[in-house]
DNA sequence: TCCACTTAGTTGTAGCATCAACCATTCGAT
DNA sequence: ATCGAATGGTTGATGCTACAACTAAGTGGA
C-alpha cells in the first residue's frame, strides 16, 4: 500500500506465509488459555510458570531467571508470582547471595497441581499443534522458530541452545 | 511428567520444536504492540482491523466478517471499533439487508492513517519475521502454519483458502 | 400465525498486561 | 571510601480482553 517498493512491502509468498502465521499467533494463545482456565484455573502463563519451576533445580529459580524462561517481563512476573503464592503455588524468600534478589520456590501443592494439569495441557498442545505436524513439519517449525526468535531475543537464543 | 507414556507427552523434537514456538508465539505480539503503540499509538489489533477494512470493497465490511479476518470474537471487535470510531477512522451504520447486521466502513482519516502507518509496521514485521528467513524458510512457514491454522479455526481455513 | 431457536451485535464487569515510578542493593570508577 | 549508575524487584494506575448477559431481528417448523 501506498509504496509498492521491493524493499518495503512484502511479496505474495511472503505475505501469504505471514496472514498465516499472524492467524496462528493472535488465535493460539486463546486456545490454551481457555483449556487451562476451564480445567485448571490457571492462565497459560501461570502454567508455564509453574512448569518452569518444576523442572529447575530445588524447584527453585530467581525471578530475573524465571522470567528469562517464561518470556516475560519482571513486573509481569512479580504480579503473577503475588497471585500464585497467595494460591499457595509458590513460596517467595530473599536470596542470600544477593540481597536484591528473590528466589521463587515451588511448594508441593505446586507440583501436585502441575502434575495434575501437564497431561490436558499437553493434549491440547497434540491435538492443535503437534499431531497436525509430520516429523519434516516439526523439524522446518523449529528451524523456522530458532531463526525468529533469535531476533526476538538474541541474548536468550544464545544462552539456552539446545 | 507423571505419565511418560508417547501418547501423551511429547518427544524431544516436538519439545524443542514446541518450545521455541511458543516463545515467539508470546513475545511476538508485544513487539509488533510496541512499535505501533509508540509510533501510531495503535494496537496491532487496531491496525489490523483498519489494514482489513483498506482492503475491502468500499472500505466495508460487516462487523461478523471483519471480525472473522482479524481473528477476533465479537465482542473484542465491537469494544474496539467503538474506540477507533470515537478517533474518527470507522463509521459504523445499521445494515439495509439485515437490520441485525452493522457496517463497519473506513473513514478517509482512517485511510490516511494505515496509509501511515503500514510502512513502518512492515519494517518491523519484516526486521523480526520475514528477513531473518530465506525463500525455502518462507515457504516451510507457510505450510506449516497452514495445517496448524487448519485445526484452530477449520471454517475459515476452508473459505480464505489462499 | 405463533413460538422456539439462531444469528448479529452491544454492553458491563472482572481480570490480566503494560508502563512508569519507585526503593534497595550492588558495582565501578575515581 | 564514596558517589553515580546499573541491577533486582515491587507496586499502582491505565487500558485491553474475555466472559456473561442482554436486546433485537431473522428463521423454521407445527
Amino acid at each position: 500500500m501506498v509504496l509498492m517498493s521491493d524493499d518495503v512491502w512484502l511479496n505474495d509468498e511472503q505475505q501469504r506465509a505471514w496472514v498465516r502465521f499472524i492467524s496462528v499467533v493472535e488465535r493460539l494463545p486463546g486456545v490454551l488459555d481457555t483449556q487451562l482456565q476451564h480445567d485448571a484455573d490457571l492462565t497459560h502463563f501461570d502454567y508455564l510458570t509453574l512448569a518452569m519451576l518444576s523442572e529447575a533445580p530445588d524447584r527453585t529459580l530467581r525471578m530475573t531467571e524465571l522470567a528469562l524462561v517464561t518470556n516475560a517481563t519482571l513486573p509481569r512476573l512479580s504480579h503473577v508470582v503475588s497471585r500464585l503464592e497467595k494460591r499457595g503455588f509458590i513460596e517467595r524468600s530473599p536470596s542470600t547471595d544477593d540481597r536484591r534478589a528473590t528466589n521463587a520456590r515451588l511448594t508441593d501443592a505446586g507440583w501436585e497441581k502441575v502434575g495434575a494439569t501437564a497431561p490436558g495441557h499437553v493434549g491440547t498442545v497434540r491435538d492443535y499443534v503437534i499431531d497436525p505436524l509430520d516429523a519434516q513439519d516439526v523439524e522446518d517449525l523449529h528451524r523456522v522458530m530458532g531463526k525468529i526468535l533469535a531476533k526476538l531475543d538474541p541474548e536468550h537464543g544464545l544462552r539456552v541452545q539446545r
